[in-house]
DNA sequence: AAAACATATCTATTTTTTTAGATATATAAA
DNA sequence: TTTATATATCTAAAAAAATAGATATGTTTT
């Protein structure tokens, strides 16, 4: 858990968003074709779709967010399906209150 | 309070150990030569000092650290004194457990 | 097995950040 | 009122991040 590290990762706007969004998929994305929850989270086409950015972009971001544990991927068939990772975005946030 | 814009100066090693330094001025810092308390924070050349790097570099990471509010400066003589804005500190941890 | 699809990775370019030397400004001291 | 000191700003170079197109990989469908 690197302060530094995970504020690199929220020091650009369509980054934080991508975590805000993720907090209410339901609210936020289509419905899967495959599946009829996103207790997985949301597959990376309609995180892109949302954001406007080219596909190897968000893919870049995502794979970076992961780096610092703030999401977790999860592969079905073919998509890979990111959630956020609670733990360490409360973490982050705690470490913040009494190291900062 | 933007959080990425705060992000980002919390994206370097450097400005949250200043921000860390400043939690306990005494404890990181020599006295001064003109006042005997820390009430208006720590100046410049000593955290200049602590930090290793150049003179215009701290300048410019203290005056981007006050562009987001998360430190006061006051002017004492020919020395300027850097000290934490809790209140936006506290703000933006806030802001984060909320909107995060 | 080939074609289609979703995502990841590679490569290159543009933009931003980092960093320090040089110079300017403001204050204090001689 | 010149000189010294502290800090800020300007300028430029190097390093890192952003971004997308092209390509690769893995999976599903035909």
């Amino acid at each position: 858990m690197d302060i530094v590290e995970i504020s690199k990762v929220l020091s650009n706007k369509t980054r934080v968003n991508i975590l805000k969004w993720l907090k209410a998929p339901a609210l936020n994305f289509p419905p899967h074709q495959d599946i009829d929850h996103f207790d997985d989270g949301v597959c990376v086409g309609y995180i892109q779709d949302k954001t406007g950015l080219s596909q190897s972009t968000v893919s870049t971001y995502l794979n970076s967010m992961q780096n610092v544990d703030l999401v977790i991927p999860t592969r079905h068939g073919k998509w890979t399906y990111y959630r956020r990772n609670e733990e360490v975005i409360k973490a982050y946030v705690d470490a913040l209150k009494t190291e900062l």
